[in-house]
DNA sequence: TATGAGATCAACT
DNA sequence: GTTGATCTCATAC
């Protein structure tokens, strides 16, 4: 096993489009729980469907302010979803964090979903945060100090790419990124003909 | 397998 | 007052 490699806020500090799917692969901890990033989406300023596009407000402040902080929000007044402040300081671009593989503190993340089955404990950005214990009082916190910690995948992995989702702007931009073939996505990608999974 | 409603709130018009 | 980067459960086919 490789030792693991903590990413800091240089690896963040660069765009969207390249730091997500440098993401597939690696791995998000929080509280002695986390798993591998199989699923992400990236949300430019200049993009209609970014939370900044509109300017800065009380919710999305921190997405002007410096790469590799959190940015949590509420989700259709229910769940939390998080973010990855990412580009150079002030450009209020950001990565959505999809879905994970989960590989640690599975017990207490069953716990909090109140679910046994293991392929849905993640599988998705408000299950994540629910898995995880993530919520508003971690908006703003760094990502490279605890409760997070965020570690580079080890090689190189197959990345699918597809447009967003749950979106009604600019639904065509192909900003998801996802593990190939991963059982733990919040929906599969477009395969390629006569290889769709089923089931 | 697919579609639909309800939950519930901050931001925006 | 409406909308939305969601999820779950119910009902229909």
């Amino acid at each position: 096993m490789p030792r693991p490699v903590l990413l800091h806020q240089d690896f963040f500090a660069r765009s969207v489009h390249v730091v997500a799917p440098e993401l597939i692969g690696a791995t998000l901890m929080f509280k002695g729980a986390g798993g591998t990033i199989v699923e992400v989406e990236a949300y430019h300023h200049t993009d209609p469907a970014a939370h900044s596009f509109n300017g800065r407000t009380g919710r999305n402040a921190v997405m002007f302010g410096p790469p590799g902080y959190a940015y949590v929000y509420r989700s259709y007044g229910i769940h939390w979803c998080l973010n990855f402040v990412c580009e150079p300081d002030g450009s209020a671009s950001a990565v959505l964090i999809r879905a994970l593989e989960p590989t640690h503190g599975l017990a207490a993340m069953r716990r909090r979903r109140g679910l046994t089955e293991e392929r849905l404990l993640c599988s998705g950005p408000g299950r994540l945060c629910e898995a995880l214990g993530v919520t508003d009082k971690h908006y703003g916190l760094a990502l490279d100090q605890p409760p997070f910690a965020i570690f580079a995948r080890p090689g190189d992995v197959e990345v699918a790419v597809g447009p967003r989702i749950g979106i009604t702007k600019a639904v065509d931009h192909p900003w998801r990124y996802g593990l190939a073939g991963s059982p733990f996505l919040s929906k599969p990608f477009k395969s390629p003909a006569g290889t769709a999974r089923r089931r």
